[in-house]
DNA sequence: ATAGGGTTACGT
DNA sequence: ACGTAACCCTAT
């Protein structure tokens, strides 16, 4: 095992928040140590994880002091705190420690779910992903059989028929520049514009966030926990590395710390008098809100919380008892959901995010998620 | 399907 | 009264 293969495996799983941190630490100190300056992904992971620690105190719930206190104390740590992205470094608040340690889980949140893709998964995308026909199909016979060895056999058949597909069209797919915004995006979208230079390069690597592999991650995961990590991803990553190291080894140097200082204040949309275009003041006919009833949000999501969707009697006959319904609150875990959907699937991916965690989600739309993060973002970036 | 502008209900 | 979370509408 080099330590450019150790780097790519602790680059993967520090930023993987799903990986608990005695796997982190355990492999930390199995594989050859490496230096995290190479990569934001890795340092910030570190930083956050240590921050994680802190915060959660799973044993008695400790007071929100204690809390804010061993946080504090981490981010003013001085081998972490050039770690953490300005806002979370210079964290301050004069709220009461509970309000301040619920704001300071939010940014901690939103920072998990902004974390760069990983080069593995970048590497992996590129193998798999919408550009992979391209690579597949400039290959030769000896770099194809590499290729159907890290993809498995079914894979490499799936995109063998579709070259073949394409071959028979005689068209080769096309560069798809309205691809949606990945993880990499929405970092360099929030963070200030200063370097454009290293996020676009990310970008174009990054030009769609994978599915297969993060999921195949996250089950290994929680499936299977440490002995597979161990031992079955190095070979992979050795292969990966040798066959992809020059493209995505040698730019580690060039990408540069990530900043996320202040955001520019154009995000901040003052809501100005608009020329109405029509009757937006009507509310829809068909728009319906519903009570959720109870606040019980950590445990068992209920079951039959059916959104009633007015009927046609309905409206004619306009409920007498117009029961003022309150709106559908999200509940934490729906939130921690959503975060972690975004870290896994990549912001803007709604419906892959919404389907991903069907029962969470059962009653909100994929326009929903949506709108919720970027309230969360707002949290962040104003 | 998604982004973004706009509206409304709710908490303060 | 005001800020904002949740929700709605529409262009792309």
């Amino acid at each position: 095992m080099t330590p450019g293969d150790a780097f790519l495996i602790l680059e993967l799983v520090a930023g993987n928040r799903l990986i608990p941190n005695s796997i982190f630490t355990t492999l930390l100190i199995k594989l050859p140590s490496v230096s995290p300056h190479t990569s934001p992904r890795l340092r910030a992971g570190l930083a956050l994880r240590a921050l994680d620690a802190a915060l959660s105190e799973t044993e008695a719930p400790a007071p929100a002091a204690v809390l804010l206190h061993k946080a504090r104390a981490v981010l003013a740590d001085p081998d972490l705190s050039p770690c953490f992205p300005e806002h979370l470094a210079s964290f301050s608040a004069d709220d009461a420690p509970s309000a301040a340690v619920a704001d300071l889980k939010r940014l901690v949140d939103l920072e998990w779910a902004s974390l760069p893709p990983s080069k593995l998964e970048i590497a992996a995308e590129r193998i798999v992903g919408s550009e992979a026909l391209h690579l597949w199909a400039s290959a030769d016979p000896a770099q194809r059989s590499k290729l159907r060895l890290l993809v498995g056999e079914s894979t490499a058949r799936d995109i063998l028929n579709k070259l073949q597909q394409d071959a028979s069209t005689n068209r080769l797919p096309q560069l798809d520049h309205n691809a949606p915004k990945t993880k990499a995006t929405y970092v360099s979208d929030c963070a200030q514009q200063t370097d454009r230079a290293g996020s676009v390069e990310l970008n174009a690597k990054a030009d769609r966030p994978q599915q297969d592999t993060t999921r195949h991650q996250q089950e290994s995961v929680h499936g299977v926990p440490s002995r597979q990590l161990q031992e079955s991803s190095i070979p992979g990553a050795s292969i990966t590395s040798s066959l992809l190291g020059e493209s995505i080894r040698g730019k580690e140097e060039a990408i540069p710390a990530r900043v996320t200082g202040q955001f520019a204040p154009e995000n901040i949309k003052n809501h100005q008098i608009t020329g109405s275009k029509h009757s937006l003041m009507e509310r829809n006919s068909t728009a319906s809100t519903f009570e959720w009833d109870g606040l019980g949000d950590s445990d068992a999501e209920r079951p039959a919380a059916k959104r009633q969707l007015p009927s046609f009697e309905r409206i004619t006959k306009p409920s007498p008892t117009a029961a003022h319904k309150m709106r559908n609150k999200w509940s934490e875990i729906q939130e921690k959901t959503l975060l972690e959907g975004v870290q896994a699937h990549g912001k803007g991916n709604w419906k892959e995010i919404k389907m991903a965690y069907p029962d969470v989600f059962e009653d909100r739309s994929t326009v929903d998620l949506k709108d919720k993060f970027r309230n969360l973002e707002r949290h962040l970036c104003v």
